[in-house]
DNA sequence: GTCTATATACGGATAGAC
DNA sequence: GTCTATCCGTATATAGAC
């Protein structure tokens, strides 16, 4: 699978994504018409993220936001309640879209070693297809409330464990050397985010994103062999 | 060497760096006493990566850091003459004591197996002792201005291109195989910066840090010899 | 649904007493 | 060197017109 080939296959597109965000909060949301409240939540997203890549959303006002979506700060709040509750939607449909899609990703693959580079490929893909979108999760977890952060750093949790899962399966089966999985799957996780994390440093070197994720799993799988 | 071998032989302590810190930026500090000065920044660094590591330094006010350092907002404003000035002197500290410290290091070995393991190591273990100074490092460099966000990016490419260097000789001399050391360099970085980017995920999992840069050498070797 | 105008609180920074 | 008191700009959020 290449980079090209994934986009065509994922069903996952912006406006399907801000069509779950209206349904899913539409009792806080004032506007009634489902088309209007899509066409503007994609707009307020984009901005959001434009906006808080070199500010950060704490620092990110209103007006700014105002001033990048083209509406006012009265129609602004006809989408959500608060600052804090526009952070919060972002963060939930951000897992809630991870998690769909690694899961559904290796249904289908047996083979260990397959599995493992399905999963690591469709990490990296999912994060170069909407990479705003990754960015701006892992930067602003910092600004969730307790609860809001215990769900994320469950959803942490719960990645590593589907690689950890492939990994003693892998073991088991024979075909991996048995190591701390766990372990190895934090190492995996750290190379994954690194793509999202420092994309100046990638795009200035033109590294492409097929590139990255074929690194990525040759040096995986090479410890996980060796 | 284990981490508390290297705590023992590095010279740089809290004390020193505030040392230092006073000393570079005479001209705009008011307090004429070092040793008071020294004292306080001290307490003021503390201070402010404390709250920064929850709410982002953005978010803090100088009354929360008033608070915090017990010193009145008047008395702070005697140590730097801006906010932003206050996030400048730590990033550029942090820069000069990564740079002293990793150069250090690798100057006594020659052997190009043992130079990557100790220069992973020993950034690894800088990382654990100053973890606070690391964090925030990392996560508020997009406050910075354009210039000082450069001078980051720079620092970077120059940590990384140590590994580059420590990778091109070892191949020069038939250690380790042929690849795309600077991608290579890349990912050893991403592992490195794990460690202090997810503190609560390896404190909760109880993994020492002699554990963690073992794992990461073992990886990245057996990837560097396959 | 969206706008403008505004209420109210809090931000960084400084002046001047001690 | 440090404190208290205060200036003044800007923040989030809402009310009410269109």
């Amino acid at each position: 699978m290449t980079y090209a080939e994934f986009k065509q296959k994922i069903t996952e597109t912006k406006q399907t994504i801000c069509r779950e965000v209206y349904r899913e909060n539409q009792e806080n949301i004032r506007i009634k018409k489902e088309k209007t409240a899509i066409k503007n939540f994609e707009i307020i997203f984009d901005a959001v993220f434009k906006i808080s890549y070199t500010k950060g959303f704490q620092a990110m006002s209103m007006r700014d936001l105002s001033r990048e979506t083209g509406l006012s700060m009265g129609a602004l709040y006809g989408y959500f309640k608060s600052k804090d509750e526009l952070l919060e939607i972002i963060q939930r449909q951000g897992r809630s879209m991870v998690k769909g899609v690694l899961v559904d990703c290796i249904k289908t693959v047996d083979n260990p070693m397959e599995k493992l580079s399905t999963v690591i490929k469709t990490h990296i893909y999912l994060s170069e297809m909407v990479r705003p979108w990754f960015f701006f999760t892992f930067m602003e977890a910092r600004n969730l409330c307790e609860e809001e952060l215990k769900a994320a750093q469950a959803m942490e949790s719960y990645t590593e464990q589907i690689l950890v899962d492939i990994l003693e399966l892998g073991e088991t089966k024979g075909v991996f050397k048995p190591k701390n999985h766990r372990l190895t799957a934090s190492l995996i996780k750290a190379m994954q985010q690194d793509w999202y994390l420092k994309r100046w440093k990638y795009k200035k070197r033109n590294i492409t994103v097929d590139e990255y994720a074929d690194y990525v799993i040759s040096c995986v799988t090479s410890f996980c062999l060796a």
